[in-house]
DNA sequence: TTTTATGCAAAAGGTTTGCATCGTT
DNA sequence: AACGATGCAAACCTTTTGCATAAAA
């Protein structure tokens, strides 16, 4: 990962490399106040802005994804191809081998008079065992 | 669509009429921004948190969908299933028939272990043809 | 008349940015 | 030395909320 940066340009620094090895194993799709307070622990002077600027090099750089959410974006450093069940009670994140759901959609590299088609992401919104059983641990509030 | 706010208790009023019929013929996914540029047409007096919470209690309702966006969160009222390509250049969202797609994903009611499904959404990103051409309208500036 | 919706203004909360300084290359 | 990265603080923007008033039911 700090190779890819490095080829792109991009300088490495103490707190880039903390960040990149939170996010990297990273199972839970955190947000980025989540690997701020993280990577606080080893290094408690790191900003939010340089948490903030990091994921926005990593994002550009192809290296994370961005997973958009109600209360905040979410990164995931998992780059293969998968699905996500979104919790909307506690917005808890678990990945979907994609061969779970049968068949994975294949969506052709070119939609015709559209545009052509970079990632697909499919969103499996729903409500997890744990909250629908009513301890909704709360994990971090979503909204609607 | 009226008709279902009010069979949830919530009231008819001028204000939400207007708010509901622009939602309804739109084609474009605005979002809460564009909603009141247009109603403001006919209702300048109309405010922005009126917008606000008539697509709350809409979506509630589900009688709408939210659709996350980088910008803002817009809102679609066509709740047949079908996907959306997103154009990552100009934010453009355009409807993808369920069928092109081949085929789709058809996701369990429950995944083993994890919930129940409520809703399952597909996003294709890419770039629309008009901003691979170079003249991208910016429709709405799509940040990263 | 009771209760919900509206508008206004202010607050909230995530994310971005200007700027001086520091650290990589 | 040159230029990208960091921290701080302030700005930005979308969305939410408290409150008094207006208007559905």
């Amino acid at each position: 990962m700090t190779q890819a940066l490095k080829s792109g340009g991009l300088r490495m620094t103490p707190q880039r490399l903390e960040i990149i090895r939170e996010i990297a194993k990273a199972k839970d799709h955190p947000d980025a106040d989540v690997i701020l307070a993280r990577v606080r622990e080893r290094v408690p002077m790191l900003s939010r802005d340089t948490v903030y600027r990091t994921m926005d090099a990593l994002v550009d750089a192809g290296l994370i994804n961005k997973i958009l959410m109600p209360r905040a974006t979410r990164f995931d450093p998992d780059r293969l191809p998968h699905h996500h069940f979104i919790c909307e009670r506690c917005g808890k994140i678990v990945d979907i081998d994609a061969d779970t759901v049968s068949p994975l959609p294949s969506v052709p590299r070119m939609l015709d008079g559209i545009g052509d088609v970079r990632a697909v992401h499919v969103h499996i919104q729903g409500v997890c065992h744990r909250c629908s059983e009513g301890h909704t641990q709360d994990q971090k509030r979503a909204r609607s």
